[in-house]
DNA sequence: GGTTGGAGACTGACTGGTCAGTCATAAAGA
DNA sequence: TCTTTATGACTGACCAGTCAGTCTCCAACC
């Protein structure tokens, strides 16, 4: 099964198929086989490589998330204080923006992090709230449990900014948006002060804020 | 259809059914026979109610809401400034903690706000998005864009405390948390100043932050 | 009081259609 | 030739929605 098919990539085609037809339908709404011809394979070639429909499904989410959390790492090694804060931020915003289907799946299928099938899903996640934790605790001096609590109301944040970034927008300026805001209180999400700088000011709104 | 059934509220009993069946299993993966089976009646009887699946499904979602957005207009009726804020949230919080099945129920299928299919549904959360705008310009002075993306932000961080608060739970409390976060920023989280109360604390962080 | 007839609420077996996963066969490569 | 990879027709299971028939209630009549 593996040499030839490997070096041909279809694996990845499939995967790349998988992410785009069931981040825009519901998991049991999709057949098997329009996943197969999104990729251009049969049927029974999906089944080469995948024992199931649902293995097929988490593989989607599994390996995208395992090359998340390592650029994620690698874009915070490189800062620190507000600056890894900002900068992983930053990278989350530019990973799914290069990703809309895979954030469109990944929210979609959300509600699958509380239950038992998930189990894979959740670890990842701890992985990846962990990085956040230690940043967010290098910033504010918190005791563990409310650093734990902070962290969530930041991920959520950016959990809204990416599911509403739009095309045109620098993450890295997004991210700053939302840390300050964070870190400081939403009078500070203002560019400085007082007055927000007028076409800034607009572009956050669209990235961030409002429902498209 | 209408005499009888009314008065045996058969309607209700059909909905209540629907939203705990349907908040635990996917919506394409639930026999309609199951929800008949959880409300006590015949297959044949929830289509005396509801056309199709579909719009039974919608209704568990647009009639609960109906109810949320007057519940949050009474709350923040009697307060002004932060307090109004701030009994907004409590209000949202109280709301799902009586109702759990609903909150896992808009939990899973969140993403079909941005479906064509969830006008309604999404129609109502303008409308509470609205009442939580006005109270946050109340509170800081921003400029209108500025107010939709901080709200957002808000809704995030309330979502999130909505999903995990335990039963136990004071939702006064954990609003008041939420919101002098919100407003003052992450550091500001702390009871006052320096150290947070112990006990508190650690209810604090269970309440809002940690995953299950 | 007791009986009867009919309206409409209720039911679940049935139908037409769909789908996950299999496997016999074909094609491609060594 | 022989092995590996690919395919899609096929099978058994499942399900939304229907509809012919049952049951319940009540009003009208004896």
């Amino acid at each position: 099964m593996s040499r030839r098919s490997v070096q041909n990539g279809k694996r990845e085609q499939i995967l790349r198929a998988a992410t785009d037809v069931f981040s825009r339908r519901e998991f049991h709404a999709v057949p098997v086989e329009d996943v197969a011809i999104a990729a251009g394979v049969g049927k029974g070639t999906l089944y080469l490589y995948f024992p199931t429909k649902e293995q097929l499904f988490y593989a989607t989410i599994l390996e995208a998330l395992d090359v998340l959390i390592a650029e994620l790492r690698a874009a915070v090694r490189a800062h620190d204080g507000e600056n890894a804060l900002t900068a992983f931020v930053a990278c989350m915003l530019d990973f799914f923006r290069r990703r809309r289907p895979l954030a469109m799946l990944m929210h979609r299928y959300e509600h699958r992090l509380r239950e038992p099938e998930g189990g894979e899903w959740r670890a990842r996640r701890v992985q990846m709230v962990e990085v956040a934790r230690a940043l967010v605790a290098s910033c504010v001096a918190l005791e563990p449990e409310a650093a734990t609590l902070a962290t969530e109301m930041l991920l959520a944040s950016v959990r809204t900014a990416v599911l509403n970034q739009p095309d045109g927008e620098d993450p890295e300026h997004t991210a700053a948006t939302v840390v300050r805001m964070f870190l400081h209180g939403a009078a500070a999400g203002r560019r400085n002060g007082k007055s927000t700088r007028r076409g800034k000011g607009a572009a956050h709104a669209r990235a961030v804020g409002a429902r498209p």
